[in-house]
DNA sequence: AATAAATATGAAAAAAATTTAATAATTGTT
DNA sequence: AACAATTATTAAATTTTTTTCATATTTATT
């Protein structure tokens, strides 16, 4: 994981970069706000820690201007000010979170690790077993690799996840995945379930689609 | 918005759903975990405040065992111990948030804003101008209609707005948006720069793609 | 086991998207 | 203004995806 640290008390900082990297992550130092700034416009970070309290822009002022200019990666203010005032502020200026000093290395780990979970898990992806899918990248993604997916596959695998447990029939199917109204002569839904079949078998080795006889199909994890 | 308050204490409960409805919230009260469990495989809420100390399951066995069971929405705990140890371990088991009680109800509000702000926006949307486009529809919206884009349009256009006010040349496009080694011979990144302008132009009547001669191409927000 | 209905499959046809290729227009430089 | 380099445009070629169609297989019922 890549972190900036905007901080202007290098010890601070310096310790939080030597845990990060006993951690395995790779952290850069900004010493006041400006530099972040600069920094973030030359590199990509997974997460930024903003100290309030800086030379230049405040924590808070370099968050606000990120934000306004787009900007939409996890953000954590670092403050000795404890008062709900500030954080409420802070929190409504679009901060993800706020730790206060002084803080254990464990709880602003904790509290990355929680936020760029949140981040990467928040509906992005549909997780099922030990797979998942990728609703941005419209991959599936299992332990062994990934697959691209066409969109109608995607469509419907992403339709049955978010109905496992529910039998679907044909017309549900079309109506709701293709947008058509149902007609009898086409088998579009078939041919498509075929498909999307065999790949989730050689991708997974499991068989997930269920044919309900006279019923419709049926998605299921057990 | 609809919220969960999952909280033993009535009188704590009822003054946040009385709060909650003067800001136009509704607000559900679950007296225990179990109940909160119930009521959430029943409807579907934005959010969930749940009470750590509450009788049949605690706050965060109900977190634990809704996370496992995938459910991705917002949780906040709410909590008399202040200690670090249990704030790691509540963000540790999938809780989106922390509140350390006594709390204010501004505070409580923001967060929640803060939460569901995050998961809204997040990575299902990227807003520029009055436009945004829809990660997972795949599709350019606008006050207006909206479209959908076909895929290398929609890869281009999305690392155009990740990487707004940066010159982007061929090189890199053809790298990162085609995941291609770049030979001089190709004019697809054109082409496809062709078309991305076209259809923005048609549908926002706003040029966004600039070209630098000699250089590459920038989104300009103005 | 025979039958009819429903579902699965393979392959061709059609449509859509991507890429190439040829040419036109624009830009910076002299 | 003329030139070379770069970018834009148009249209054709290719590839991929979607859909249809004909046929095979499976299932429930008798």
């Amino acid at each position: 994981m890549r972190i900036l640290i905007a901080e202007d008390e290098k010890q601070i900082a310096n310790s939080l970069k030597k845990n990060f990297a006993d951690e395995g992550h790779s952290a850069e130092i900004a010493e006041n706000g400006k530099e972040a700034i600069d920094q973030i416009s030359k590199n990509s970070f997974d997460v930024l820690l903003l100290d309030w309290r800086m030379p230049e822009l405040t924590g808070l002022e370099v968050c606000k201007s990120l934000r306004k200019a787009g900007y939409n990666k996890p953000i954590i203010l670092l403050t000795a000010l404890s008062d709900v005032k500030n954080k409420v502020e802070a929190l409504n200026y679009g901060a993800d979170d706020y730790i206060t000093k002084p803080f254990s290395f464990d709880e602003v780990m904790a509290r990355i690790n929680a936020v760029v979970r949140r981040y990467e898990s928040v509906s992005t992806f549909l997780e099922f077993d030990e797979f998942k899918l990728d609703l941005i990248a419209h991959t599936l993604v299992t332990p062994h690799g990934k697959i691209k997916l066409p969109e109608k596959e995607f469509e419907l695998l992403k339709y049955f996840l978010e109905n496992s447990g529910v039998i679907l029939n044909k017309e549900r199917l079309c109506r709701d995945v293709w947008e058509l109204p149902f007609t009898p002569s086409t088998n579009l839904v078939e041919v498509t379930i075929k498909n999307l079949r065999s790949k989730l078998e050689e991708l997974t080795g499991k068989k997930f689609i269920k044919t309900i006889y006279g019923e419709g199909y049926l998605f299921i994890l057990d």
